[in-house]
DNA sequence: CTAATGGTTCGGCCCAAACCGAAGCGTCCA
DNA sequence: TGGACGCTTCGGTTTGGGCCGAACCATTAG
């Protein structure tokens, strides 16, 4: 009798639109910092903080302080998979999709995340980046990829010292697949942004395409 | 953006207390009436009755008029998997254990998750299959198998063309293993009650062993 | 040291939704 | 045909909690 209402603040700490951007982000097995988070959840970051002291109070995640940052990841795998049996029946019997959902479809397209791309534009840089193989599979560079990075003014080096990481996958929450997160991917971004091949729509997260032959010339 | 994983609909509708109550109530696999699950919720019948209306537009139950009577059952067994799933969170950490309740031990060693055998005794059977050599390990019937299938009277070609998966592995909230679900686990639970060997005890989600002996000599 | 950055806490606003009483439908039975 | 029964709908109240602005700690950089 007592375990319906224990399932059930469980099911609550799922069941908000902004934990459970969280915790699907942080489905891609990586710590999160509380600051990303607040951007993947679309909220501020005293709002993020609230929420991830209820999720750790839950159980559902855990947290690590390193310095000044705070990073989170999902307490254990069997969070993972009921959020992946929560997929599951949305997927199944979902009337109202998310996937092609009508409400913002530039968002969907290319929006930045935290500090580098995400979005279709994202998942796309992400997988072309390894598809011409400037990037191996587990994101690191290639000597064909160290020689065009230089060429964008990216200097790896430097970045590979710095204490963050230089790429991270980071899952889409509008594709559902990963886009390139760490330095480099802040690195790029800035790259295209400097070289007006896209920009940024003041006051959101869209981002514009204004040099489309450039881009994808770069990525040929 | 506002719209996020669609997760947080389905989990905010296990999220409320009565509900939780009454899904947990319908895992046993029986349908039940509105003023029943009124009852097991501890509300009102208004209240129920709109609590089930959400389950059903969210797709969670199903209901079946019956004269002035509403059934109400689980809509599929993917929502008793994401129960499942929540019950293991609870059970692994959950800081207001459940009273080891009288019940506990038995629910423990042989109970009904749907529609299918869980417990310890779920995943014996799951285990033996495989090490019988009736099922592979990625659960697909063997020639033996299927012969032994056969002789309990369970139509393995016609599950096979039923909608719902054939073998699916359950995870076991108490025995954090997997059990055997899907089409074949039903019909094997249903194949072991018409013989007796096993008896739901009534109300409850427990399975007693009435015919041990039998059971164990089919297993060897 | 001061400044900048990451994170948390506090206070107040606001809204969704859970709840019940009462009334309204259907359905079944005498 | 009237009445009992099962269930739903409607109104109105209440409250939990999600959200942000602002202020407050902690760590690092300069």
């Amino acid at each position: 009798m007592a375990d319906g209402p224990d399932i059930a603040r469980i099911a609550t700490l799922i069941g908000d639109p902004a934990r459970a951007r969280m915790l699907t982000a942080l489905m891609a097995g990586h710590a999160l910092t509380a600051s990303e988070l607040a951007v993947e959840a679309g909220i501020t970051r005293q709002t993020a903080s609230g929420h991830i002291a209820r999720l750790r109070e839950g159980g559902l995640v855990s947290t690590a302080r390193q310095g000044r940052h705070h990073y989170i990841r999902l307490s254990g795998s069997d969070v993972a998979e009921t959020l992946e049996a929560l997929m599951e029946i949305v997927d199944r019997r979902g009337p109202t999709r998310t996937r092609p959902g009508p409400k913002e479809p530039e968002m969907r397209h290319a929006r930045i995340c935290y500090d580098h791309l995400a979005g279709a534009l994202g998942v796309q840089l992400h997988d072309r980046l390894i598809e011409i193989g400037h990037l191996t599979a587990d994101l690191t560079p290639t000597p064909p990829g160290l020689t065009a990075f230089d060429a964008l003014g990216i200097d790896i080096p430097a970045l590979q010292r710095a204490r963050r990481p230089l790429c991270r996958a980071c899952l889409d929450w509008s594709e559902r697949r990963t886009h390139l997160a760490g330095g480099l991917g802040a690195a790029l971004f800035t790259a295209f942004e400097d070289r007006a091949w896209i920009r940024r729509v003041s006051g959101t997260r869209i981002v514009e395409i204004r040099n489309p032959a450039a881009l994808y010339e770069w990525l040929l």
